[in-house]
DNA sequence: AAGCCGGGGTC
DNA sequence: GACCCAGGCTT
């Protein structure tokens, strides 16, 4: 591989075809700022760009500064991520802004890497983007680049990090870096690259054999699990009655009362157990909400409930989809006696 | 190394 | 429905 004829390849490319995101702008040294670089960065784990910018605007709308982050509370955090998934990310993004403000920002990559939710990919981008540090990312996109341009049906984790260390244009990090990025997600596309518009086509071996989207080989795949439940709506869909919930799955959110509708069990004893648990008398079935994530399929029947337990205004909790949607089944023509 | 963690876009 | 997305953490 001829490195400088790759290297002026692709930033000749990317000087024209960059693409503009509100977390590129730069002061007048041409630096940027690392908060927003670090935002940006988590948002954008398993989140396409288009998404990641609007909460990426949500956020720091909310959060300026990593000081405003880090006393603020969790749930304002959350809030602000509603909707946006692996929550994690929220709760170790907020830790982190702690550790910041204890501690003060970290400018390497090993100074990134020890901060939760921060890990190869990420550490790689911060102190490239922000601080000119010679890492090379290694996200789906360079994976997929990388695996293309040697023809490498199964790339490992080691070899595409080892390949995309190599290719690293030192005197350039920050900009080699989105250059791959830039171009893994515009024209080395996983569906019909538009080879014709790539500006390392002469050097890709893929594009040699004629089939380049049959790189990489489609990774295999969790069976979606099938889930049942029942839920109980008390109060409205604008003041209801909420529980946080706790664990890995949609952790540090709240949602509607929920009970799983177990594999030997009809749905009437998931209902008894839901309402013994609250001392909540049943009412009328609401519906059937369907939801898919991306390891199971959940099929939830939502029932009015009367109970004596404090209701909240739904919009001052961070709520998934999931409940947002079990919530849409008090629609319109349910009468609300409270409003006449 | 493999599972788990959301939600949505795209073909 | 399959596959993917500027991944990271846990086991």
């Amino acid at each position: 591989m001829n490195l400088p004829a790759l290297h002026a390849a692709l930033l000749g490319w990317f000087s024209v075809q960059r693409r503009d995101l509100p977390w590129r702008v730069t002061d007048e040294q041409g630096r940027r700022d690392p908060y927003r670089v670090w935002v940006s960065e988590v948002l954008l784990q398993q989140t396409q760009v288009v998404r990641g910018r609007v909460y990426f605007e949500r956020f720091l709308t909310a959060f300026p500064t990593v000081q405003a982050l880090a006393s603020a509370p969790q749930e304002a955090v959350l809030k602000a991520w509603e909707g946006c998934g692996y929550y994690a990310r929220a709760r170790n993004l907020h830790r982190a802004a702690q550790q910041i403000v204890q501690s003060g920002l970290p400018s390497t990559y090993e100074g990134w890497r020890a901060l939760p939710g921060v890990g190869p990919y990420t550490a790689a981008a911060v102190a490239s983007l922000a601080f000119g540090e010679a890492q090379a990312v290694l996200d789906g996109n360079v994976r997929r680049v990388l695996s293309r341009l040697y023809a490498v049906e199964e790339p490992t984790p080691r070899w595409a990090q080892e390949t995309a260390d190599a290719l690293l244009d030192s005197d350039h990090p920050g900009e080699w870096n989105e250059a791959l990025m830039d171009l893994g997600a515009t024209i080395c596309t996983p569906a019909n690259p538009r080879c014709a518009e790539c500006p390392l086509s002469a050097q890709c071996a893929a594009f040699a054999s004629g089939d380049p989207a049959q790189y990489p080989a489609p990774k295999k795949r969790a069976a979606v699990r099938q889930i049942s439940a029942v839920a109980l709506l008390i109060g409205t869909a604008q003041q209801a009655y909420l529980e946080p919930r706790t664990g890995a799955l949609l952790g540090g959110l709240w949602g509607l009362p929920l009970e799983e509708v177990g594999p030997d069990e009809d749905e009437a004893a998931a209902l008894l157990r839901l309402t013994a648990r609250l001392g909540a008398a049943t009412g009328r079935r609401l519906g059937t909400a369907q939801h898919s994530m991306t390891h199971r399929t959940l099929a939830v029947t939502v029932y009015a409930a009367e109970a004596d337990l404090p209701l909240t205004p739904v919009v001052q909790r961070p709520l998934p989809r999931l409940d947002h949607k079990l919530l849409a089944l008090d629609s319109a023509d349910r009468v609300q006696p409270a409003l006449f």
